[in-house]
DNA sequence: AGTTTGTTGGCAGTAACTGTCATTAAAGTT
DNA sequence: AACTTTAATGACAGTTACTGCCAACAAACT
């Protein structure tokens, strides 16, 4: 069933999909700096490919759309974030979890990407275009939950309740996420603004999704 | 303070809003038309124009891009559902009250509207331009609720709570609506898939806020 | 009729993409 | 080393969603 030969290949190999991440994250810090310092609307294609040192057809092979091209910095995050809820052990409360676990997420990542992705969620607020394609990636961040969330509440993924489950976990997420960014607007990122912003989801968190484990 | 001043105007007055208003939806029912026809890509804002009898010119005058052109008909739905959960007594749980209050949200527009927002639905789901603009106007529905629920628990619209809440209602009607959209999917709207829509849609509300009314 | 204010339509222009193809890169084969 | 094969890249033309601008028209009041 699963073909797992090692064909001889000819030709030259693809790129790794390691490759390929790198080369697009690397894109999506170029993007978002210039969308930080500019604008979405005054950025060109032309200046990210420029910037990122490809030409401009390459840039739209690896983004559908100018506003794409802040995916791979905010999936990043998300990514972390879903590392940290897999690891969530059984017997322990979300709130209790979150709050021993989610340190790393931050740390793991340099703080310059997530300054970056933090000008990403401020700058949604003002550009349209922008707004939309980070809420369609924060939806793309909610299927991955579900799977998680499945797999612990026993049920399948497409169970209405566990999408809904999901849906809410996404959301405090939003809500939280807007209002770091928004506390540490003028200022960096200071460590007591941390500090707040990961009690305040692992409180909300454990609130709305008190109907999960322990109960 | 107020200037409720009536100074005679000069000159042709401004259309009012509720002219517009007719305007958009009436340009909406044809965009909605065409995109279930022959697909979102493959409708141009020529054709949306040249159906709803204006020029290309106005039709972007009315709507920033041809997919927001979804617009009026969803907001229809949603304004109704805003209504009956603005009529939601204090005392009455909120099950109750939907199951009850929700009949009207259906009858109040026409079925072809009705259907129409289906086929929106569904279509979301395979062209990407157009879900980011149905997420960019589930998010501005979940502000209005955000000051229905604000003025219910008595605390104000940017609460952090307050925003969760009205994000789980929000959540909670998205999912429902995708449910209703794929069963009514080759058969129309049949009376029993209303009702298991709106029964569905009441409990997962009811669960999901229970932290609000009762308990 | 004339003036004022607002809406509409036409037309040119911009920029975000897409299709196509020649060129280059990286592998294996002889 | 030359040759073949497969894949990525870049250059260029083309399409289309939208914007700016201005002339034409519509609806009010004088």
């Amino acid at each position: 069933m699963a073909d797992g030969e090692r064909v001889p290949r000819r030709g030259r190999p693809p790129v790794s999909d390691e490759q390929r991440g790198r080369q697009r994250l690397d894109i999506s810090r170029h993007a978002v700096r210039l969308f930080a310092e500019q604008g979405v609307a005054a950025t060109s294609g032309e200046q990210i490919a420029k910037a990122a040192g490809v030409s401009e057809r390459t840039l739209w092979r690896y983004f559908s759309t100018k506003e794409s091209c802040v995916e791979p910095l905010l999936t990043q995050m998300i990514d972390a974030f879903r590392t940290v809820l897999h690891a969530w052990p059984p017997e322990l409360g979300l709130i209790e979890h979150l709050r021993t676990a989610y340190q790393p997420v931050i740390d793991s990542s340099s703080g310059a990407d997530v300054e970056a992705v933090l000008a990403v969620v401020r700058l949604t607020h003002d550009e349209p275009a922008l707004r939309a394609a980070y809420l369609v990636l924060r939806e793309r961040a909610e299927e991955t939950f579900t799977e998680v969330l499945a797999e612990r509440m026993g049920m399948r993924p497409h169970t209405f309740d566990v999408r809904v489950q999901a849906a809410v976990m996404s959301a405090v997420l939003k809500a939280a996420a807007d209002d770091f960014a928004r506390e540490t607007a003028g200022r960096g990122i200071t460590p007591e603004a941390l500090e707040g912003h990961r009690d305040r989801l692992a409180d909300a968190l454990g609130l709305a999704t008190r109907g999960l484990s322990g109960r």
